[in-house]
DNA sequence: CTCCGACTTGAAGCGAACTTCAACTCAAGG
DNA sequence: CCTTGAGTTGAAGTTCGCTTCAAGTCGGAG
């Protein structure tokens, strides 16, 4: 016991992550696993901590492509330090900053609504809250909560 | 000029909604037209604030579902006056508050972490912030930012 | 009346992030 | 050796909030 990989039901039993998840990870190459002779893998245990920044990085609303990015610039070489952890993280924190702000702007103003019941289009302040309303190209787009893009 | 009712095109114009999203809106029972003789839509003005509270619901994280949730609780006697409106508002400072606070929470977390490097998945708080990791179903679901659904 | 742009419909597609399924193999215990 | 649970794959399905398309109709100007 105390073996130095987790195959992927333990990866997922202790990230709380489910396996078709990681399988789903992999394929996008946000993590890795080596290959047992009967093609079962096998994950060395820094993969936690990249299971862990993934779900804390989409908390913040990012993309995975853009995790995927994020983790690309990893040192390759060497396993990475708390200090590479933390520059990565350091990296969504104006990200987390701006989403906090625009919340709190739109209850602000929700709460200016509330009192005069508005929600008059052009004029309230709620209907244009200084960015959204740029409508690029097809699929699904939300205003604010996005959950990666932008 | 100065009609009482709105085409569809004049009513996306005025809102900012595409009219496939006015039609889709529709269809999950989000809005109402009358129409003419020839079978296209005409708006009544009252409309308008109903798409303004729909765009202003989904930033503040709201499905779909649930907005039409809240709108089938309007008096559907007469038009609905500001209070009715405000009291809509009212119901989504809640929802607000509490993705306020969890943002605010990560980015202290994350703050916290920056500085050790760790994130280490049980022991780090980052990695369960209090709520979270419970799946319930298909489908895509985020942890926090959730763009509607569950 | 003709024309053109705006409107109608249903069905299909998209993008993200997964899950589910079927059919199969592997690994460990008895 | 046999069984059983865990792992493998690719393909297809799911949810949400739309957009796009094709094929046809409406409506107002000229």
């Amino acid at each position: 016991m105390h073996e130095a990989t987790l195959t992927i039901g333990q990866l997922a039993d202790r990230s709380g992550v489910a396996p078709s998840a990681l399988r789903y990870y992999e394929r996008l190459g946000l993590i890795h696993a080596a290959r047992t002779g009967g093609n079962q893998r096998r994950y060395a245990r820094t993969e936690l901590r990249r299971v862990a920044f993934i779900r804390i990085s989409q908390q913040v609303g990012v993309s995975l492509e853009e995790i995927r990015a994020a983790l690309d610039s990893l040192p390759s070489g060497r396993t990475p330090t708390p200090d590479d952890w933390a520059a990565l993280s350091r990296a969504w924190r104006d990200r987390l900053d701006e989403r906090i702000r625009l919340l709190g702007k739109l209850r602000d103003d929700l709460d200016g609504c509330i009192g005069c019941g508005c929600l008059s289009l052009q004029r309230c302040t709620l209907y244009n809250p200084e960015d959204s309303l740029a409508a690029e190209g097809p699929g699904p787009r939300l205003m604010l909560p996005r959950p990666g893009q932008g």
